[in-house]
DNA sequence: ATAAAAAAAGATAAAAAACTCTTTTAATAT
DNA sequence: ATATTAAAAGAGTTTTTTATCTTTTTTTAT
């Protein structure tokens, strides 16, 4: 187990893989992000309906249809894909599961469990879906083949 | 989802719990364990079970029997029982799965979560199993009543 | 020796996550 | 208007994780 779900990970690596093949304008095919970033097609085409539905990625349907990001879309946090997704068990909560667990009675483990999560939360705040989209990533790319 | 799978917390939470309770010496029972690290019986019975067999914890049949550590387990860091039960997922590969991520040639954001699950694994070594058990712990419980 | 206690082992069940297939709806080009 | 394209929606299936139940084995006390 990773630190996301792999319906996370297909979720970001669509994302992410969206913005760059659309930052000129134009869509992208559910067809070919599959492709692109090695997920069962039928599986990342209910992840992106999700998203869509929220309004995290934008989608046409009908000929030269396909999933797009507007401006706003661009400037969201991946932890909003995150969120979405997976849900808040990363960032919140104790550690181990401890119940009794809490801010004012703290387990052993419970501050640096929570530096780390912060960390982790700190991060997929800062970092935004376009972020990775031009000539920032130095050279660095991110997919496969055909990006 | 948490950092760690639901059977990975309850084998942590059991182990911690076992340490505790016996560390004056005798044994403890699933049941007793069961109740206080609030899991389901009969699954923790299985998952100690398996940190039995590979002498993370130990353990006896028949009346008087039942869980405890000897040395060695006290000593072990929490990072085997993760590894034991979730695997290395949480320390090795690309945190958003990328296939073509590597040390070499690293995705944008690989070396921010090589830092943080570096974090994680080292917080995971440097505790042991047995360090919370005496007052190391400053007045803090970290289980329930009976504990 | 026998009975009782407690974990080990094995087999099964339920729930959740991951994945697939079919039909419908919306958009566009002709 | 019609045909075509592509996502949305809905209804499964499979696999993995989580959980339960029953039987067996081991240990101890009597």
């Amino acid at each position: 187990m990773g630190l996301f779900s792999k319906t996370c990970e297909y979720a970001i690596r669509g994302t992410f893989f969206i913005a760059r093949k659309t930052a000129g304008g134009g869509r992208v095919s559910i067809k070919d992000i599959a492709a692109a970033i090695d997920s069962p097609e039928p599986f990342l085409a209910k992840i992106l309906q999700d998203l869509s539905r929220r309004r995290i990625v934008q989608s046409t349907k009908g000929p030269n249809g396909g999933f797009y990001l507007n401006e706003d879309s661009l400037k969201r946090p991946l932890a909003e894909i995150v969120e979405a997704v997976d849900g808040n068990g990363l960032f919140t909560g104790c550690g181990v599961g401890l119940k009794q667990c809490s801010e004012i009675n703290p387990c052993p483990l419970h501050n640096e469990f929570k530096n780390i999560r912060n960390q982790i939360q700190h991060l997929l705040k800062k970092t935004s879906i376009g972020d990775f989209n031009g000539d920032i990533n130095l050279g660095i790319i991110p997919f496969g083949i055909g990006n």
